[in-house]
Parts: C-alpha cells; structure tokens; sequence
DNA sequence: AATGAATGAGACTTCATTCAT
DNA sequence: TATGAATGAAGTCTCATTCAT
C-alpha cells in the first residue's frame, strides 16, 4: 500500500521538475500541458489525478520553491564576513541553484492575472526580505537603511535579472563590487 | 497625403497603442488578437489588413518603442550633473513615460521563444546602453568601470523593476541615492 | 452590410433548430458541440462565435421556445367551447407543434443541475398556466378550483408526457374524454 | 455465505444506493463514476469488480427497483375501498417511498438511446400497469374503460411528476380528489 | 477483496488567421 | 477601407475503464 505513495510523490515530482524546467524555459503561457506531461513520460490523464489544474501544477512549483528559499536563507552558515556580504552571497548560491524558478519567476511577475494570489504571498517573502536587508544596513551604521534598503535590493535583483537573461554574466565579481561598497 | 493614409495611421497608432496596453497588463500569449481589435474599436480583418500577424504586430510596438527610447538618449537636453547622473535621470524619465513598454519588455525578455530575434536586437541596444554608461564612468575616474558598468546597469535595471512591480515606489528617491554614490 | 446579418441569422437559427432536434433526441449531456455543429453544417469555430457556451445555446432555445409558446396562448383564437377546453386544445397544438421542446424539458426539468436558471424562469410560466386553469375552473363553477387546477394540469402533464413517450398515442381522443369531465 | 458473501453485498448494496441518489439528482451523464465510487467510500477498482460498466450499474438499478416494486404491487395488502383507490394509494405510497427511482425514469425515459433495452422492459411493466387499471375500471363499470385507463394512467403520472417537481405539493389531496372522480 | 495509478479518447472552448462581400 | 463569417488546430480538462500490486 505505500507502493501507492511511493509511485504517487514519484510521478508528482516528476511532473513538478518538468514543468518548472518548462516554464522557465517557455513561460507559463505557452507551455501546454501535453507538453509537461509528455516530457514527463506520463499520459495527459495521469497528471489530471495530482493537479486540478495548470494553475494548481504552477501553485504547487510555487509553494515548493518558497519553502526551499525560506528554509536556505534561514539556516544560512555562519560564514565569514558582514550580514550583508552574507546576503548578497547567500542570493547569488540561491540564484544559481534555482536558476528556473527565478525565470519563471522573472517571467510572470509583472503581468500577473493568473496568478495574483501567489503574487500577493511572494510580496510577504519580498517585503520579509528587503526588511532583512534594512537590519543588517543598520547593523552596519549606513545611514538612511529605509532608502538603502531599497537601492541594494534592487541592485541585487537586477544583477539576478542581467545574470539570468545574459550567458557568462560575471555574476560573483559583480557581487564581490557591490560587497565592497557597503564596507566602511 | 490623401484621407487614406491619414486613416491608415490614425488606425495603426490606434492598434499599437492598445496592443501594448494590453500585452503590458495581461501578458503577450494572454492577450488574444480579438481582444485588441475590439478594444480599438475596429474588426479582426481591418487589423490583418495592417499587421500580417500577431508576431509583426509586437514587433512594430518594438520597433516603434526602441526608436523612442534611442532618440530621446540621444537628444537628451544637456542638463546639468555629470554624465553618470544625467542618464540615470534620463532613465527614470524614459520608465516613467514609457511604463507600459517596459512592462512588456520585462514580461517577455526571460522566455524568449516567440521573440528571439527582437531579443537580439534589444541585445545591441542593451551593450550600447551599457557601454554609455561605462564611458561616464571612465570619465567620472572610477576604478574598474567594466565591471562598475555592469553593476550600475544592474541597480538600473532593478530600481526599474521594482518601479513597474510596486505601487508608490518611491523611484526618484532611490535615483538621488544611486547617484549619490557616485559622486567623488 | 445587411449581408452579414443575414448570414448570421441564418447559422444561429440553423443551429437552434439542429440542437434542439438533438437534445431532444439524445438529451442536453449526451449530445456534443461537435456534433450539433456538423449537423448544422459548419464549424465547430462557428457555432462559439455565436454562442458563448453549450448553456448559451440552451438558454436561447428555451428564450425561443418560451416565447413562441406564450405568444401562441395569449393569442390563442377564440374557437367555440369553454375556456377548459380550449386551453386543453390549444396545449395539445402546441404539444405537436413543439415535440422537441417538450422532449428537451421533460428531459431536463427534474435534473436541473446545469439549469437551474432556467429552470426558476419556467415555474413562473407554470404558475401562470395554472392559474390560468384556475381560472377557468372558476368560471366553468367548479367547487374546489385550486385543488382542481393541480389535478387538471398534472393530467395535462402526464397525457402529454405519454404522448411523447408512445407512439401512435390517442392524444386527441384522450384530451376529448377529458375535456367531457369538465362540462356539466 | 461467508464473510466474503457480507462485505461483498454490503458494497454492491452501498454502491447501488449511492448511485441511484446521484442518478436522480444530477442525472445520469453527469455522473462520474469517480462520483459515485467516492460518495459511496470505496475504490475505483472495487466499483469495477462488482459492475463491469456504469451501465451495468444503471441496469442493476432498475432491476431492483422494478422488482421492488412490483413485489410491491402484487402484493398489496387489502385496504378498504375500490381497486381504482386502492391502485392510486398504493402509488402514491411508492413515489413517497422510492422518490429517487422516479426521479432518475422521469429524467431519463424520454432520452433513452443509452438505456433503450431497459426502456423496453419498462414498456411491459407500464402495460401492465395500464391493464391493471383497466381492469379496475371494467370492475367499477366506468365506460370506454380502454380510453379512460389511459386518462387515468396519465393523471397519475402527470401528479407524480408534479409531485417529483414542486416542493410541498399536495400530493395526497390531488389524489383523494382524483380518486373521488371516480367514484359513482 | 481492494487500491488508486495509468490511459487515451473525447468533451468544451479559444485562438490566430483567412476570405467573401 | 472595412466587416465579421468561417475555419481548424490546439488548448485545458473529464471520463470510463484497465491493470499492476
């Protein structure tokens, strides 16, 4: 009987993996469902009997990659180096590990309707994150961290942004830049 | 210089400028080609009439966009603030008054696909803009302006996003303080 | 431009009287757009540009229906015999002149389901009708008229149900008897 | 007689109850198997070992019912009063009884083309029911006792309809009206 | 006996595009 | 120029049914 689970989470994380892959790579839109479940190697049907709906298949690659990013950026080691050398490092590790979740992520936030409730979820974890940002300003002594945090934060995001869309993006020296100039 | 062709335009603009309010807000694979033409207030065949398909009709809205946002780079009035400051000012202004294309252009840059050889000519404007800004750096007497170059591309870039993404943000502000850093 | 109309006209009647022939023959689930379209002769494109919706094309053969029906009561010749049997008459016209749309709602009118809406708008035709037996019964001097008007019309019911039901069914002969109870 | 034999019936019986319930009250198509399976607590799989086909199901069901009532029928119990009264008493007694059978062959009598063998069963039984009643009425010494058992008939159905269709209909009323119709 | 994974046909619907007028 | 009728492919989703366990 727990055959029945272990098939299950299989075909599930299967269809999840693909279409995630697939969604980043095509957007959202013009990724079909027949197409997820034929790279998947499974019938239509099958994928019909784990998710409701392409929506509920999108919300379900959400919900999982959220988690994984809380998670990792909550047990962060305790490497070396200031809290906000910490962040800027932790997000580049993340970036590159979750290079698919971020293009679909990329690629959908702005024109939302499908999908405004995760993006109402995802502004909690953005809100969470730019007031991370702000503490460790503070931590340092920068002054103004209200508007700081929002520069940083968006200079990391558009370094995420250029490393995504551009092959061979020197992603870690320009973080290494930017790390520089929030040390005294 | 007859009515036809005063008729044709005023046709065209209309089409161009509802197709990029449309494709802005909802996204170009979810805005349907029967939705443009009524909201133009014109009927599917009179479009088809103007545009071959929807593909010629997303690239005109590049093509016309592009000319725009290059022109008034080029013409930009010589206002006072170093180099490095004029463009950033310049941008915000560009982002401010061409919101919707931006939209587009951030919803559509990551999934290619349909686009890629848009893509590759946003790539050419995308290196010029870079390397303008590389030569105010050279000029401002910054250390390392390759790499500077492409992290204050980045910060650019997010700041602009999150300008598109977040009601009220607070984007001139945030451009005070970039360009803040850069001065001597 | 007139053209249009017409041709318009001409496909959305076509296909009203051709899914009504096949809800009645088949009823409303077991019957496919497919197939009500083929047996129209035309697309299945077609048909969506004229309704919105398998419901869509329900509702508008009851509009139609309904109507015809009450414009064919209201305006119902004054023919010799009293007000009861000519009601009786006139439902037994209209009960062969519009088999397929009682074939429909007899089919359809216990499981609602889809059609509660519908549904809602023809009890108040059918509070109307038997009303209007009550009526009758009260100027033909008939004791008890409100309980007399449920059997009536249940004995309309059920006489036309069996009508539709059997063929070769005495329908004529069947109303006569009854229309003889109700004279003095 | 073993354990098997129990459970197995147990289910069949669940299932068949289950069924009917769903049948009457969103139709026949438009219910799942899946439906029924989960209403009724139990597997897909197991459904399918006791019913090779959802028809088969359907057939199962009238089996029952109809030998129910029939049993019913045949034997009921000697009342008072004449066999008209008693016939239309003793249906009214089932309609109350088996509600959801009457449903399901109200709703799916007109529109067999599934269900057409089963249909053809039914005949029989209504031709009995016919007989039936025009033997009462010979007895009674009612003339054109052929014509009037179909009024009759056509009355009591019309009225279970009715009753099937409205809610709080007087059923019991109508009836002891009808039935004193036919007294001398 | 019992489960639910798996399938594939077919349902409804939308869409970009073409064409006669 | 201008209309919208017409098409057919493709999309999402549901369903009855089978099968390995």
């Amino acid at each position: 009987m727990p055959r029945f689970q272990e098939k299950r989470e299989l075909s599930i994380n299967k269809l999840v993996e693909v279409a995630l892959r697939l969604f980043a790579s095509k957007g959202y839109e013009a990724t079909s469902i027949r197409n997820i479940a034929g790279e998947a190697g499974m019938s239509l049907g099958l994928l019909y009997n784990y998710f409701k709906s392409k929506d509920e298949l999108l919300e379900e690659i959400f919900r999982r990659s959220v988690e994984d990013i809380h998670a990792s950026f909550v047990q962060s080691p305790e490497q070396g180096g200031s809290g906000i050398e910490q962040h800027i490092r932790q997000t580049v590790k993340l970036l590159k590990e979750k290079q698919d979740f971020w293009k679909l992520l990329h690629g959908i936030r702005i024109q939302s309707e499908v999908v405004r409730q995760l993006m109402t979820e995802m502004q909690e974890q953005t809100a969470y994150i730019e007031d991370r940002i702000r503490q460790n300003l503070i931590e340092a002594g920068i002054p103004f961290p209200d508007l700081e945090a929002k520069l940083l934060f968006a200079s990391i995001d558009g370094m995420s942004s250029h490393f995504l869309l551009y092959d061979h993006y020197p992603i870690d020296d320009v973080a290494s830049l930017l790390i520089m100039k929030y040390k005294k």
